[in-house]
DNA sequence: GTCAGTGCAAAGGGTTTGCAGAAAT
DNA sequence: ATTTCTGCAAACCCTTTGCACTGAC
């Protein structure tokens, strides 16, 4: 998985956008996509400060709310707390959430759900015009009792529940 | 729908549970329980002090942890801002929220999504051990442009986005 | 050189906590 | 009478805003 390619193209489609390439959202974009986990405002902030140290918390907000409106970047409800910022990849992924580690998959298949929501609306005359499905569980690593001994560089971060 | 009904279903199983049945309580329940909709803090507040004037919004919020502890209660992601909370009927139901007026339908369901969640752990290694499902559209009565003249008594709160 | 972007400090909103008084059992 | 529960005020997050300075173009 490339993932500092796809930085790189947040980072392109920034620029084409007519965004400045300034350090600070540089490092936000490269931490928030170089893990494969969701990241709060605060652990981006500690993160992108190796890579930016005059880097405020303020600027990490101003960054992942716009790289939100770009797409670039999704917001998912995790508790406590609720907000979460994962790399977006897919059109309308779904988001399947360590529990542990905090890895974030996204997938495809909306239409998965589109015989539910066919029935749904057959039953109740409710249009359905969204829909939000966030399965969480644990990621493969983090199903064995000794899961996280491994530290691996850019690992997901341990913050068990 | 008997509606009060769950109200006291409810109230009855804070009692056996040693629970005091205080009328700031009451109110709390009586407002949740008797809307299709999904309230925030502050809407229970508003709401309740018809019942119980007296009423502080600190005691909404402990009020609505403690149903929330119990199950009577759930809580939904809902933007902005989050937090909204719904009568909590069915075991692990999934919620239908009318993005016009708010009203919440709550829908059981787990089983639909079981292929789904079949799949997705037979091709990523995830154990998925729990998921969330919302699905947010108009409801029959908001559909119509004109939808909202008519207000009833206990009718779901407009507030469109 | 210009203007977007940054960081600080301070404001803002939602939620929680400490404590004395009120009320349910 | 006892003990839980309540309401107020204040504390505590997390997030946004105002403003002068910095730095990308």
């Amino acid at each position: 998985m490339p993932k500092a390619d796809s930085a790189d193209r947040a980072l392109e489609r920034l620029e084409q956008r007519g965004y400045r390439l300034t350090r600070p959202r540089r490092a936000v974009v490269r931490c928030v996509f170089e893990t494969g986990a969701w990241l709060s405002p605060e652990e981006v902030l500690e993160r992108a400060r190796s890579w930016c140290p005059s880097l405020g918390l303020v600027t990490v907000y101003r960054t992942l709310s716009l790289l939100e409106e770009e797409g670039l970047v999704r917001r998912i409800h995790v508790e406590p707390g609720c907000h979460g910022y994962a790399p977006a990849g897919l059109e309308h992924g779904h988001h399947l959430v360590c529990r542990s580690c905090h890895q974030v998959l996204e997938f495809p298949g909306t239409e998965d759900i589109h015989p539910l929501i066919d029935q749904i609306t057959r039953q109740t005359g409710f249009t359905v015009e969204d829909h939000v499905l966030e399965l969480t569980g644990r990621c493969p690593d983090c199903r064995e009792p000794d899961a996280g001994s491994r530290a691996q560089a850019g690992a997901p971060k341990r913050r068990d529940t």
